[in-house]
DNA sequence: CCGAATCCGCAACGATACTG
DNA sequence: CAGTATCGTTGCGGATTCGG
């Protein structure tokens, strides 16, 4: 791995070409600050490894911010950073080509 | 495990929602029609057995084109479907993120 | 109790060598 | 040239455990 950023279309994938990021930025984007629990159940399919993975990782890139209150029971709440909000272009054009080409399994059902 | 297309973005996640398709499809969309070797060449850090994967699977889900020419030596030539065609604003507003922050020397551009 | 860290089994990945 | 085969390594999911 030697270069990486020498494009900037590599460089967005760096940062967020991963399945579990986008659907993490996408829940912070729809619902704002969000709890680890919330993500966990909202997210369903990732496990609480790759999530908190995925979390330190946005964290340590600049995308999301890390909020722990010192209490019982632990609550750590997570949020998008100013430049984690500037990816929603990028997040909304990959809704809408999803909206414009899932396949319609159940006829004209798109919730939207 | 309901992998989830229940949601739009997440149908686009399960189909390009890995580092190497958007890259592969980048170069698809930049350069046209591509040999393996180009691919290989151009999207230097692939290995080919995932470049091989990849383009696989990007072939089963109709975003690409695989046309092989029965000759010595063999010849594959990669190419964009239709509907590869349509993801071109998802890869252009993950373009344009990346030359607005990537960490370089844009001047002003950081400012939204 | 919630969030994270640990261990383990398995699937994914990279590097190299080999084939048609 | 364009893959396939094999192998060693890394990464991931699941369950468990820790820690506040």
């Amino acid at each position: 791995m030697p270069c990486g950023d020498s494009c900037p279309i590599e460089h967005t994938v760096n940062l967020i070409g991963h399945k579990w990021k986008v659907l993490i930025l996408r829940n912070l984007h729809n619902m704002g600050t969000q709890r680890f629990g919330d993500l966990s159940k909202e997210i369903r399919g990732i496990s609480q490894k790759m999530l908190t993975q995925q979390l330190r990782q946005m964290e340590i890139d600049g995308l999301i911010i890390r909020k722990v209150y010192p209490e019982v029971p632990p609550k750590v709440e997570y949020s998008l950073t100013e430049l984690g909000e500037t990816l929603k272009p990028v997040l909304d054009s990959m809704n809408l080509w999803g909206i414009n080409h899932m396949k319609m399994s159940t006829p004209k059902d798109v919730e939207q």
